[in-house]
DNA sequence: CATAAAAAGGATAAAAATATCTTTTAATCT
DNA sequence: AGATTAAAAGATATTTTTATCCTTTTTATG
């Protein structure tokens, strides 16, 4: 459902969420190790993210990856989107055509309840709500 | 979390649940068009299932592939742990190490009962009982 | 303004998933 | 027995995903 790459940047995400702001910016040198991620490859996710304003960034010396107020308010489907498209979480769980929350197939009924509930909590939770306690995230690291 | 090849391979099964029987085989020449998979590819995979005893199958003439009345029986999860593996199904949906239902992360507070529920869906149902009308069968074709 | 720091971008490589092709083995039917 | 049919098995090819490397551009600061 999710794919690694989407799981890597959240992981990079809440490692931003954790311990970078406007003033602190945060090297990918400094996350790829904490949260299991290859650097290059952690970069290009974040770079990515950035692209799309899900998270902030700033080049040169004294540069890195940031969240800012706005982006602790992005969902947890917003990074989903930049990186696994929409299509990949929206298309049939089953890979069926023409199949689709609007217009289910047999195994949509089966399994679509509980796909539609994931879909909602990823777009309803938001950076923030991991963060602020409303979940643990103590628990979440090591990644 | 369901591979495109587990999503195939249900498909063939539930095409040999409304057209096989013992005294039926069915080619697979015969189903890969309904069901939209390459033939040699739903050939391996019906091959793989075969040799682990979901499914039956005969060599040679007047052979083919079918359902006994004890495959009927089988949960749809006996067919993605054979394709899929128990380890994807089961592991963490974040990928995270030492994460699994009985120790969750953060990620599986949030998205963990949904994911137990489609586990369960997926034990809890057998081809019997798509077939049989508890789910209604024929919306899934064409798949 | 020079220099160093850091993200951005492009091109390539490796691995995994998906798919195809060819040969072998087993069953059935003359 | 021999011919034919069809799955099983093995080898190979393609595509997608994941990952790395190297160069370029941007920015801050001494």
């Amino acid at each position: 459902m999710l794919s690694n790459s989407t799981k890597y940047a959240i992981k990079g995400v809440l490692y931003l969420a954790l311990n970078s702001d406007e003033d602190h910016k945060v090297l990918v040198r400094d996350i790829f190790e904490v949260v299991h991620v290859p650097e290059a490859y952690l970069a290009k996710l974040l770079q990515e993210l950035s692209r799309q304003g899900v998270i902030s960034s700033t080049r040169g010396a004294k540069g890195g990856f940031y969240l800012s107020e706005q982006d602790r308010k992005r969902s947890l489907m917003d990074i989903v989107k930049v990186i696994d498209g929409e299509r990949r979480v929206n298309s049939c769980v089953m890979g069926i055509h023409n199949c689709d929350m609007d217009n289910p197939c047999v195994l949509h009924k089966l399994v679509g309840a509980n796909k539609s509930k994931f879909i909602k909590v990823l777009e309803n939770t938001t950076i923030l709500d991991l963060v602020e306690g409303r979940q643990d995230i103590e628990e979440f690291f090591p990644l």
